[in-house]
DNA sequence: TCGGCTGTGCGTACAGTGTTCGCAACGAAG
DNA sequence: CTTCGTTGCGAACACTGTACGCACAGCCGA
């Protein structure tokens, strides 16, 4: 828990009653921090990191972690940075441009529902998210769209990128919200179906399909997939429009 | 600041001493504690709304808004749906399928801008929000995507506001950074730029076209306006194609 | 007119938060 | 050996959301 010296209730100031600064753990440092920092977030959510408990699990103190950290807001843009990695877009030269997006777009959503607590972050921010990793996908986009024959290839990722954005973030609120009920997502769903249908009888135009239902109670996550895919083909069916020919 | 009996340090306990109640101000309840809310996080941000600065607004203690709402979390539900009402969504029968769903696709923006939180919260609670005023939305929303023709309404739905959604959260994010700053955003952009430059320097394809810094930094929400309607167009375009002819 | 009941306001308190400050201990350099 | 810059951290501050229990107001039946 503490890592020596005076402490443990031991207030006499002798040089010689003093513990060993433990050297077995590794030090503290800007990448422990925010590795750790990462897996709190994956494994409790957002608000379950604070950090007094980040410190804990480094076996520091709460107060050490400013000395590699400014603030927290600083810290979590460092575990934003983290995550981009993960985030794989193909290179610019590759033969279907539209298989490649779709690539990017399924990793972005991929590191989105690992990472439940990333769109909370990126929507906060605003902008200012300029850490290596997420400058590099962004940059790899451009070079991919531009490459596509674009002739406007930030629109086409802004709006590409506002749907994947808009997608995952609803999507990993859903996934939190099923996590925190500590059931499976098929199990939440059949429990929660019966209220849905309740609340959906006075408005005529909510009634859900059987067949969606059926699917929603056995493959939820299929489900997911089959809906993204959707909804991703139906934008990149509208940027082919304007895709010079 | 309080309502009356035994405060001010005055610890005598007399029932001469004591102030009465006032009695002026309208009594604390739910629509007020709501409303009041709602301003409070339009003109100081998600983060400045406390449940002691909301009820000192309401000459109240902070303990006392208890009584009419069980936790903050369902305040801020309370407020989404309050101004969900907002939101306006042309009727089903609407001779322009397209131009209706482009008006209620704006008035969501519209909304979500002049509320820059409401993504915020929408985002991190996953579903629940089944308040009146939202679950009208849906419901009228669900309606004019079934006269369109669609014949799985609810995958349009979900992809064109996947998409507005996406968008909006990104916009208000930027407004409440431009807030913060205090300056006008296109003051802002401008003093932002030259930072922009240089950390596009080493990345060829993130350059911003010259018209389009011109544009930023004069008519900055034309801009806005301009990309989000250009998306809008793209998705709905992807969507004609699916719709039965 | 008199209880008593119910609903409402809120002072106090608790456990937690992010962050500042100053001190103590260390490794390296002179 | 002394000095110096770096690192860890205990204590403290100003907050947060919220549970608890008391004090009062208005009302309803007697």
């Amino acid at each position: 828990m503490n890592r020596g010296r005076t402490t443990d209730k031991n207030p006499i100031p002798s040089v010689w009653a003093r513990e060993q600064r433990r050297t077995d753990q590794p030090a503290l440092s800007r990448e422990a921090i925010v590795r750790e920092a990462v897996a709190m977030l994956d494994a409790d959510g957002i608000e379950a990191l604070s950090m007094r408990k980040l410190g804990a699990r480094l076996n520091a103190g709460a107060t050490s972690l400013y000395r590699h950290v400014a603030t927290k807001d600083e810290l979590m843009e460092l575990a934003v940075d983290e995550v981009a990695a993960e985030i794989h877009v193909p290179p610019a030269d590759s033969p279907d441009w539209r298989a490649a997006v779709t690539e990017a777009a399924e990793s972005f959503r991929t590191t989105a529902l690992r990472h439940p607590w990333l769109t909370l972050v990126l929507g906060q921010a605003g902008l200012a998210y300029l850490g290596p990793n997420y400058m590099s996908f962004s940059e790899r986009l451009a070079a991919l769209f531009t490459a596509a024959g674009f002739p406007e290839p930030s629109r086409a990722i802004e709006t590409v990128f506002s749907y994947v954005m808009g997608m995952s973030n609803a999507e990993a609120a859903w996934l939190t919200t099923v996590a925190r009920s500590g059931e499976t997502e098929a199990g939440f769903i059949a429990r929660l179906m019966p209220a849905a249908q309740r609340a959906a009888a006075d408005h005529t135009h909510l009634a859900i399909p059987h067949a969606e239902v059926e699917e929603a109670t056995t493959e939820p996550a299929a489900l997911r997939d089959t809906k993204f895919a959707y909804g991703l083909e139906v934008v990149l069916d509208g940027l082919a429009l304007r895709l010079p020919k």
